[in-house]
DNA sequence: CTGAAAGCGCTAACAC
DNA sequence: GTGTTAGCGCTTTCAG
């Protein structure tokens, strides 16, 4: 191992003291003679020294660090919100840690720890398993900043948030437009508050226009994945629906799966809704009907209000509502006679 | 801001000094009195106490943490190679720096010197356009060591793989085994070396079987995207031939999304093979026949030799192969005649 | 213009 | 059994 280049090699060659050099390399040299500065600069890049980021931080009580909760990385949806989050982390020169958590307490909790342990400035969480308790107890406790997204809405603090009841009734009005007069519902097993909105949401336009969802019957619960739609045709198809409204695109797009497999035609004898606007949606077969939720924007919003809440502390709770439009693609049509 | 509680805090209420408190944190207080090491223990509960990992690593010169260059993190390729290298990392209580530089050189190399600065102990490489050039000037200037992986293979230093050139083989067999006589290859427009072997092991096979792939007119390239292959559906079908290998399963879902749009019957009129086996290839129509990559054991053995190498400073560069297998979907099928 | 000195929070020889 | 002391690499007063 070759031995790592400290400030004190630098003083040390220009002739100069460890404040001097420490001072110009921060910018903070303007009292200092041209010719040092000068001096300072080339031996930097010279040895390509870097000031020590342990030692940095240890006196600046800062290590630029924030942390970054979700459920899956490998899934889109989340990957995407990733990239928003590093997008803005990056213009602030913070460094996004990032953990996927796989819906494991368990593991939510040693990666929480881990992070508290490099002091992280702040924590965006995308994760519903985290619990109202958790967050009380190891994050509040450590004054951590954070923000939440796709949560149970039931804990105060900052938030970034779509109108999920909004894009619920987009969806529901979309499938009442094409004339459909009974209509199924694939949520998950386990929702999220949300989702919940988002079904209510869905169900209120429904139920208004006249037709009614019963949910022993219309409602279909599976884990929210492209297994669990895939599962649920069966179920779907068996409320004799001629339309579904799916919670996520995941399980929209399994669920064409499950029905194409049972030669269900999409979408003349089934239409189908998603929701998330994954970029997969242009992909599957046929092209998913979505509401779009903007994704990369909820990662890049959520980090920018993170940010701002580190760098200044101040004391309102903020949320941020996020826009959510209708996707108009081929897995949904007008209602046809059977 | 609550103040942080420090080890002096503890020592302090404990009656003890900092170095009792220290050594019976670390697990090294067996010689001090039962009665102390339970008084302290309890003291750091009851205070959640932490170590300061700037002020930790500052003595131990190990941030334990890994550098981790993806091209893009929302791809769910590098997501569950993501995914595999945390799950070593967390066995050895590394924490992983993930970083998506979307090919853009400038942010892989800023992204670089980010992690430098945080005395990453090493870095896993999966960034084909990281040149030779760059690997030598920064990483090896700081001795970091570094896993390549899906890179050219033109370096040298410790690297995962998997066996392209038989991955291009089985490939080929695959096709031919269903009687295809004139076969299009579908590859990038700006090919790394481990797709040069994968395309090398396709056409030798094929080449040995007496047909034969003429570079101008039966190899189309294109971005290695979905956009990439759907796009190049058109040159594809202008080839006329009845199979096509793509380098990857984007490029192949993107093609057979082209294919559809111009009515082209898969498997029927056109054979489509991917590579890599994400796990969309079950969800798109038809599903997608593949070369399998072991993702996951690829980004966890990377993991694992990395830390492997930064443990024990060995000498000789390690090489270690993943193997590939065929894994058969419903978008190939026998040869039809027109 | 410049540097000596203090100290961030922690660990680890080495005394006692 | 326990504490004293030195020091990790850096930034920052404050005194020249």
């Amino acid at each position: 191992m070759k031995k790592k280049i400290t400030i004190r090699d630098l003083a040390n060659e220009a002739g100069v003291s460890v404040t001097t050099v420490s001072q110009i390399l921060n910018n903070k040299g303007e009292r200092f003679s041209k010719a040092t500065q000068e001096k300072v600069f080339a031996l930097r890049d010279k040895y390509k020294y870097v000031p020590d980021f342990n030692a940095r931080n240890l006196i600046l009580k800062s290590a630029k660090t924030i942390g970054v909760l979700v459920p899956n990385i490998a899934n889109p949806f989340f990957g995407t919100f990733v990239e928003g989050v590093q997008s803005i982390a990056r213009e602030a020169k913070f460094i996004p840690l990032v953990f996927s958590a796989n819906k494991d307490p368990k593991l939510e909790k040693y990666y929480l720890s881990q992070m508290i342990e490099r002091s992280i400035s702040g924590l965006v969480i995308a994760s519903a398993t985290m619990t109202t308790a958790t967050i009380k107890e190891v994050i509040s406790f450590n004054d951590i900043p954070y923000i939440l997204f796709d949560q149970n809405h039931t804990q105060d603090g900052d938030r970034v948030q779509t109108s999920d009841y909004l894009g619920g009734q987009i969806a529901a009005k979309h499938l009442l437009k094409l004339g459909h007069k009974k209509i199924a519902v694939l949520t998950s097993d386990n929702p999220t508050e949300n989702l919940n909105h988002r079904m209510n949401g869905f169900k209120k336009v429904i139920e208004k226009s006249g037709l009614t969802i019963i949910d022993s019957h219309d409602i279909i619960r599976a884990p929210l994945t492209k297994a669990g739609g895939y599962t649920a045709a069966k179920e779907v198809l068996a409320t004799g629906a001629s339309a579904v409204f799916a919670a996520n695109d995941e399980m929209a797009i399994g669920l064409l799966r499950g029905l194409h497999e049972r030669g269900i035609k999409v979408p003349e004898e089934m239409s189908v809704m998603g929701y998330d606007n994954i970029y997969w949606d242009d992909y599957v077969y046929p092209r998913l009907t979505t509401v779009q939720q903007p994704i990369f924007d909820l990662g890049a919003g959520a980090t920018k209000m993170l940010i701002e809440r580190i760098n200044h502390d101040s004391d309102e709770a903020r949320v941020q509502s996020f826009p959510v439009k209708l996707i108009e693609r081929d897995s949904t049509g007008p209602y046809q006679q059977k």
